[in-house]
Formats: structure tokens, C-alpha cells, sequence
RNA sequence: GCGGCCGUAGCUCAGUUGGAUAGAGCAUCAGGCUUCGAACCUGAGGGUCGGGGGUUCGAAUCCCUCCGGCCGCGCCA
């Protein structure tokens, strides 16, 4: 719809006076919805901007751009107003158009071809397969989840991937916890390592470990401590726990290691798997960290760098020159011991995402990443691939809280909530809506107590009750023998004069524009505030006005303005991960 | 110390390519069901947009500065 205003203005700039005309690009023109509707439904700043270029004083211009203006009948009126706006008043015409379109459209309605069908890679979740996913993940995936939603129904080619952090130092350190446990199933003692993962999840898998190994990994407490340095308070926890992997290690041998590794991180995994499947949340494909090196694209990345001059040797390690690409220090790649470094693995996966052809590599990141925003682009840039291909969105912590008081959460020490605690407590629902509900910049205070004491408290409900209204009056409709004549609807809406019927199509008439507004700013939360605003100028609707009356064209109308309402309101809970009820 | 984000009504927050009189929910107060579902609606009160300066027709929005809060700044992952 708004497209239609902004093709009148272009026409228009384009038939006025060979003086008038504007030269060049100008910037900061905008067709925008007014928020006062005194102002008419569309205004345009156009001859504010393009004032001072032609040499004459806004109102002036305005008046030469509305006299060029092609006559519409979708358009009932135009008028300059104040310092020298264009408003535009649309003709009932025109919104009862838009909400045939919605009722042809049905499920697609408010998809569009914005995107053009460029591919982009949306990168979130992307947990340490260490443990549980905690509410702090939740947080993510319903936001990657929305957010990959929201840019497929904008027209992109849209691929999820979870990144698999299966290689390195604390999934050794899983394993090793993991045996531990083993050991204490046949009754060895010693003190549990401080750095170790501690959560109760172990247990099931050390368990499984001794049905797959029995005793084979069984080995004295005494031996496996003997002669370690001290662990924290007395020494430092992170040699201790290095020294009790090594020791492991070399007990176990590397084929004994590996089992209880493999174990513990395949049914990590497959929780957390499960838990994101129950959650409505679905990736395409579960991308291995160890795969890059075993596949050799950590030395394809590593070598490109070095054929691009950007790496050099100091002190025994290999750094990338990153400081000419915008870092604030150089990076190193290869440490000295000659094991790759984690930026390492990650330029190279990002390289690998390029290469695998996606446009655009959205990675929804805690904020604690945000200083690794940098040095990947600069890695990216490094390596002959264009910086702002590059797409970081940056997640807010979620805080915990039960009753106002808050809950201290740690992975390491297993006491945390987990995502799978917060749906049985609040529902899927409530749980995807809340989580997308603020703004990814902004901190999220989650009360649980609050969340499951009254959850009718919940917003979601209120639109969710909108959509079951509209059943429930279908439902009624046919109870008291009211046959729908969709023709006779669709041909009847000028009957829609009510001023709470014209606000309501004013408001469904926004909705494709939210979606594709929601998808560029990478902005669910957005969508989530329309839906409020629908619902609740359906809501006043609604209490103002009996929709079965007796008079069939009438009663026409308004059924069909309401399906066009349920519609809207069922696709967008659907890109939100929210069901849409027909009965609450 | 350097860097990033945040600061808007009593509370939680929208408003970010600069637009017209700064909005919503909750809370508070006053009303509305014999009529399609009251998980709803109508109305009221509530603001130095953290402070100060600047840019211009116009600033919550952009720039500078100060204050306050969170987070980063490893040859960890």
C-alpha cells in the first residue's frame, strides 16, 4: 500500500518543471505512515528535503510536487500541512482492497519479494554441547528462530545453522567430568574437581558409560590423583583440571578417552536437540567445529591468509596482521606449542559459510562477543571477502528471577534453570513470545514466579484471545443459522464505515510493511507490538459493535473484516512460534 | 584505562535511515456483561526522554562532554 504513494510522489518529482526536477540522489526522502490521523493515512517530507536544491521554500515546492501529482481513485485527497509535509487521505477504496488481499492471500499474505531470494545464514543457538540449554539460550533460539522466520516471509533464502563447539579444552574437560562420575559409580572417592561440570546431567551419562565399557575404564582413585598439583583454593583450578585431563588421558589411552568423550557429546547433543525440536525451533543443518579441521578448512583459511601477506612470526607464534583491518590488536592463529587458536577455526568457518554461498552470516552472539565482532570481520575482509557481509546481532543476558529474588546461574556448578524447566513451567507460548517481546539490546528480567503464578497475566494470551474471538463469533454464526456469503462479503465492504472498522484496516493494512521492517532492522519484537496493536483495535471493535446482525451485507462485511483480522493475526503468531487458538 | 551497549511515566519497556501534540502494558483511580467469550472494553491521573552544550526549518533520535549501570579487552573456548 505504501508502495502505491511512494510510485505517485516518483511520477510526480518526475513531471515537474525542468528547474524543479531534483538532481542527483537525495537522501532521507520517506513516504511514512503519519501518527496523527488528522494528518491523512501517508506524509512525505519530500519538498522539505528537496527545498534548498530547487531554491524554493518547502511549501512552495510542495505545492508544484502536488499539482504534478497523477490523479488516483485510491487517493481521496492530498493537502500540505505545516513546514511543508505532504498528506495523503486514501479512499475507503483503497483499504478495502488491501483486505481482499489478505483473504486471497490466506497464509502468505505479507510475504514478499524484499529479499529478492539472496541467501543468508542465520548462525544462533550455538551452545557448548557441555550441558543443558539454560533460559539464557532460550533467549537465542527463540530470537534466531523468529528472526530467520521473519527474513524468509521478506523473500530471502533463508538457512539455520547451529554451530557445534565439539573440538577444544571444555568439551575435554566434559569428558573428563564425565569419568569422574564413571569412577564414582564404583565406589572411588576423592574430591570432585572445582573446575569441573557438576551438574546432575552426568550421572545418566556415566551410567551409560559403564554399560558401554563396563570396568574397562575403572581405575583406583589413588592412581589417578597421585601426584597432581594442588586444585583451587590451594593452586590454580585451571592447571589442576588440565593435569587431571592428561591423566586421564593417558590412563585411559587415546581410543579410551574418546568414548567417554563421544558418549557424553553425542547425548549432550541429542538433548539439546530434542529440547530445540520441542521448542518449535529447527535448524538445517548442525555444523561440526571438528569437521573444519578434520576437513581441512582451518588450513585453507590459515593459507589464504598467508598468501595475502597478512601473518607474520613473533615469539614463536603465527599472528594475523588484524590491526590493518579495523582490529584493535593483531590475533593469533597459531600459538606456539603450534595448536591452532579458536579465532583460527572461527575465521575459518566463516569463510566456509561464505564459500558455501550465503550472502549475507547473521550470528545472533551473546554480547559478552561483542569485542570478536572485529577480528572476525577482519578476517573476513583479510581474506578477500567483503566486511559487511557480516551480520552480528548481539543477545542481552537474561536475568533469572523467582519471587524478586534473583537466581544465580552457573554451567560449571550445574545449579542453573534449564530452558526445558522454563516450558513445563510457563508453556511454549509464553516462553517464545516473552523471550522476543523486548528488544535483544535491552537486559531481560524473567520472574518466574510471576510468569506461572498468573500466566492470563502474559500479553500472549491477549492476542491469542483475539484470534479464538474470531472463532468463537464464526462458531456462533453458525449456531444461530447465519449462512456466510462470501460474495456477497467481498462485495459489501463499503459497508465498513464504522470509524472502529476504518481502524481496523488501518492497522491490517501496516502488516506487510512490519514484516519487511522487522526483517531489515533484524527486529522480532517489532512484530510482537503490531500484533498488540491489532489485537487491540479488535478488542474495541469487538466491545463496540455486534458483528451478527441481521443485515446480510452488513453482517458480510464485518465477518469477512474479522477472518482478514484472524488471518493476519494467525501469521503472525507463526513467525513468532506461537500457536494460534481456536479456543482458549 | 580503552572499547561496546543501555539510561524515556511509580514499575517493565516501545519509539534508531532526524518530523508535526513523546506512546503501550502493568500498577492506581472511576465506570461497563439478560445481547457474538469480561483472558475484554471505556475514561482519568502520571514525563526536565540521565545532566549540559552543539548541528537545523525541526532532536528521545545525529555530534561533543559529564554522570550512572551492564559487558568485553588471553598464545581460553
Amino acid at each position: 500500500m505504501k508502495y502505491l504513494i511512494e510510485k505517485l510522489v516518483q511520477d510526480a518529482l518526475g513531471a515537474l518543471p525542468e528547474e524543479l526536477r531534483p538532481t542527483g540522489s537525495a537522501t532521507g526522502i520517506a513516504v511514512e505512515r503519519t501518527r496523527d490521523p488528522t494528518h491523512g493515512d501517508f506524509a512525505t517530507n519530500v519538498a522539505l528535503q528537496l527545498a534548498k536544491a530547487a531554491k524554493r521554500k518547502p511549501r512552495d515546492l510542495a505545492q508544484a510536487i502536488v499539482a504534478a501529482l497523477p490523479a488516483n481513485a485510491l487517493v481521496s485527497r492530498v493537502e500540505i500541512a505545516g513546514p511543508g509535509f505532504i498528506n495523503f487521505f486514501l479512499a475507503p477504496a483503497a483499504y478495502q482492497a488491501e483486505l481482499l488481499r489478505v483473504i486471497d492471500g490466506g497464509r502468505s499474505y505479507g510475504r514478499s519479494l524484499l529479499g529478492g531470494g539472496r541467501k543468508v545464514m542465520v548462525e544462533f543457538v550455538s551452545a557448548n554441547p557441555t550441558g543443558p540449554l539454560h533460559v539464557g539460550h532460550g533467549r537465542h533460539a527463540a530470537f534466531g528462530a523468529s528472526l530467520a522466520n521473519l527474513l524468509d516471509a521478506a523473500g530471502f533464502d533463508v538457512f539455520r545453522e547451529y554451530y557445534i563447539n565439539d573440538a577444544g579444552r571444555q568439551m575435554e574437560i566434559l569428558a573428563a567430568s564425565v569419568w569422574l562420575r564413571y569412577l564414582e559409580s564404583f565406589g572411588e572417592q576423592f574430591p570432585f574437581p572445582s573446575n569441573g561440570y557438576r551438574g546432575d546431567y552426568l550421572r545418566p551419562i556415566a551410567d551409560k558409560l559403564i554399560e558401554r565399557a563396563g570396568r574397562s575404564l575403572h581405575q583406583p582413585a589413588g592412581v589417578v590423583f597421585a601426584d597432581l598439583p594442588p586444585d583451587a583454593p590451594a593452586g590454580d583450578q585451571d592447571t589442576y583440571i588440565d593435569a587431571v585431563i592428561e591423566r586421564a588421558k593417558s590412563l585411559l589411552g587415546a581410543a579410551g578417552f574418546r568414548q567417554a568423550f563421544d558418549l557424553a557429546l553425542t547425548d549432550i547433543l541429542a538433548d539439546i536437540r530434542d529440547d530445540l525440536e520441542e521448542f518449535g525451533v529447527r535448524f538445517d543443518s548442525w555444523f561440526s567445529e571438528r569437521s573444519l579441521e578434520d576437513g581441512g578448512a582451518i588450513d585453507h583459511a590459515l593459507d589464504l591468509l598467508r598468501r595475502n601477506g597478512v601473518v607474520y612470526q613473533k615469539d614463536g607464534a603465527e599472528w594475523f596482521r588484524a590491526t590493518d583491518f579495523g582490529d584493535e590488536k593483531d590475533r593469533v592463529v597459531v600459538r606456539e606449542n603450534g595448536i591452532k587458536t579458536y579465532f583460527a577455526s572461527d575465521i575459518a568457518y566463516h569463510l566456509n559459510k561464505r564459500e558455501r554461498g550465503f550472502d549475507q552470516l547473521v550470528d545472533v552472539l551473546g554480547s559478552d562477543h561483542h569485542g570478536y565482532i572485529a577480528r572476525v570481520r577482519a578476517g573476513l575482509v583479510a581474506m578477500g571477502q567483503p566486511g559487511d557481509c557480516l551480520d552480528v546481532r548481539l543477545m542481552q543476558f537474561v536475568t533469572l528471577y523467582r519471587g524478586g529474588e534473583k537466581v544465580q546461574m552457573s554451567t560449571r556448578s550445574g545449579e542453573f534453570i534449564t530452558l526445558r524447566t522454563l516450558r513445563g513451567e510457563v508453556g511454549n507460548d509464553a516462553a517464545r513470545f516473552f523471550y522476543v517481546l523486548r528488544s535483544n539490546e535491552q537486559h531481560l528480567d524473567f520472574d518466574l514466579q510471576l510468569a506461572t503464578s498468573r500466566s492470563n497475566e502474559n500479553p500472549v494470551y491477549y492476542i491469542q484471545y483475539a484470534h479464538a474471538r474470531v472463532c468463537s463469533v464464526l462458531r456462533q454464526m453458525r449456531e444461530k443459522g447465519f449462512e456466510h456469503d462470501e460474495t456477497r462479503g467481498r462485495a459489501s465492504l463499503d459497508r465498513l464505515v464504522e470509524p472502529h472498522e476504518q481502524a481496523l484496516l488501518a492497522t491490517m493494512s501496516r502488516y506487510p510493511e512490519v514484516i519487511e521492517l522487522a526483517a531489515l532492522q533484524r527486529a522480532p519484537h517489532a512484530l510482537v507490538h503490531y500484533l498488540r496493536e491489532l489485537a487491540t483495535d479488535f478488542h474495541a471493535y469487538y466491545n463496540a459493535h455486534q458483528f451478527l446482525v441481521d443485515d446480510a451485507a452488513v453482517r458480510d462485511a464485518r465477518v469477512t473484516l474479522i477472518r482478514g483480522t484472524r488471518q493476519i493475526v494467525c501469521n503472525g503468531l507463526c513467525l513468532l512460534g506461537v500457536s494460534a487458538p481456536e479456543a482458549m
